[in-house]
DNA sequence: CAGTGGTCTAGACCACTCT
DNA sequence: GAGTGGTCTAGACCACTGA
């Protein structure tokens, strides 16, 4: 083989910033990733050894050896002991993130609208309390959303809030995705659990939805905690097939 | 407050094996989510601190660092800085992992059976050999499988196989997952790229699967890469919605 | 203020792969 | 045997939290 020689673009890591909040290993975990989604580091191309990369940089070899780790977990790189480090071969496709379905839809360069169908607080039914891990009879925010993009209705979407968040306003839902509404209230979310089926349409979503009545609708069921382990929001969501569906990227340990 | 000791089961951890293959932190890490999947160390509770931890197993900070980071990463723990490590509220669910609908089933504790519905090699067409990254018209691997568990009928599976793996037989894949498959000829699944969506039943599925016609399927698609980055499986599957959904713990980065 | 996790360093030894 | 990633150590300094 004559290319079998290791690619390294020191150029992109010549100004790293060492003084500010950023992690170093992040910086570089950041443009190396771009530099794999643009192309400039081919695909199938194998990197620099991690000690190597360390000395050109004048970073430490956890360090780089965390930044490759991200790009690892991304599913952009893959590692082989005794080989070294190379980019997967194959397109590259976009990772399920703890985002919103507003923000999701967003990001790619749509544009979303939201209609509020219902919004009250209401006393937590024996499920919600569950999932909410609140005592059955509590008051809940509960609120129904329809999702758009491009006018085309994508998604129901209900969600229940626990008592201290059930004074979010129907304007500001209208606007704003409600991660971003809890964002800007200081919840943090950091776990959170979803479930992926399927069902029938059932009651007025084919009307909502535009689709015939019995449609197969996508669902999902997510119950999100902040960072002390309280459970934030429970929602159940349906979507239509045609217009939204999940991806992910799965990397062996 | 009178109960906001940290709590740490030093018991649990008196017999790690320095000698053997398997990383200490991964000995820790198995331990303590045992531990918490177990209820010995119970939901809210704060964990010991890092150094503390370390010092008390005759570990180094980054070793017990990187054993709690991955309770963390399958959302048991959420840690915070100036605060510590705490065990998360609610109940803890299965992670979707890198392995086969056989293996899901058979480790919850299930009787999967497969019936190979058709097995033959064929030339790929354009959208299989988008894919596997082959040449349109290459020989693949196909096959059709039904699995069932229990006797009832779970998901009808489409798969394409590239050359060099396509000898293999009718008789293996009635016995055993394919993964099995892969794993016994060494061929190590690293990343998998995967969607999940909803469409309604066509053609025999209705017959196959034991449900009404038109109803709604869960359906997943996913193309699988070796650590070379080469694809080496492409599946098209069907799941009945009431038997089988898609559980995911995602955590904020 | 003391305590916590977050980051980073500069080494070391090992297991594995290829030639 | 040479080169690679995998693991581990023993420190260090910082940012953030809560009292």
């Amino acid at each position: 083989m004559a290319n079998d020689e290791p690619v390294w673009p020191d150029e992109l890591f010549h100004d790293l910033d060492r003084a500010g909040p950023v992690p170093l290993y992040f910086q570089v975990s950041r443009r190396l990733e771009a530099a794999i989604q643009s192309g400039q580091i081919p695909s199938g191309a194998r990197l620099e050894n991690e000690i190597e990369i360390g000395r050109r940089l004048g970073l430490s070899r956890p360090t780089i050896r965390r930044a490759i780790q991200e790009v690892v977990d991304k599913g952009l790189l893959v590692r082989r002991r005794g080989i070294g480090t190379q980019v997967v071969q194959g397109q590259v496709t976009r990772q399920v993130e703890l985002t919103s379905l507003y923000e999701d839809l967003r990001s790619t360069q749509h544009d979303p609208a939201t209609q509020v169908l219902t919004h009250d607080v209401r006393p937590a039914t024996d499920d919600v309390a569950e999932h909410l891990g609140i005592p059955v009879g509590s008051p809940v925010l509960y609120m129904r959303r329809l999702r758009s993009t491009d006018g085309i209705p994508v998604a129901v979407m209900e969600n229940y809030l626990p008592e201290g968040l059930t004074d979010i306003s129907r304007a500001q839902l209208e606007e704003q995705g409600l991660y971003q509404i809890l964002r800007s209230r200081g919840v943090t979310i950091r776990v959170a659990k979803q479930r992926i089926g399927a069902r029938s349409e059932h009651g007025d979503e084919a009307e909502l939805l535009d689709v015939d009545r019995g449609s197969p609708l996508l669902t999902m069921q997510r119950t999100a905690y902040d960072a002390a382990g309280s459970a934030v929001e429970f929602g159940t969501h349906c979507y239509r097939p045609d217009m939204y569906s999940f991806e992910t990227t799965l990397v062996a340990k």
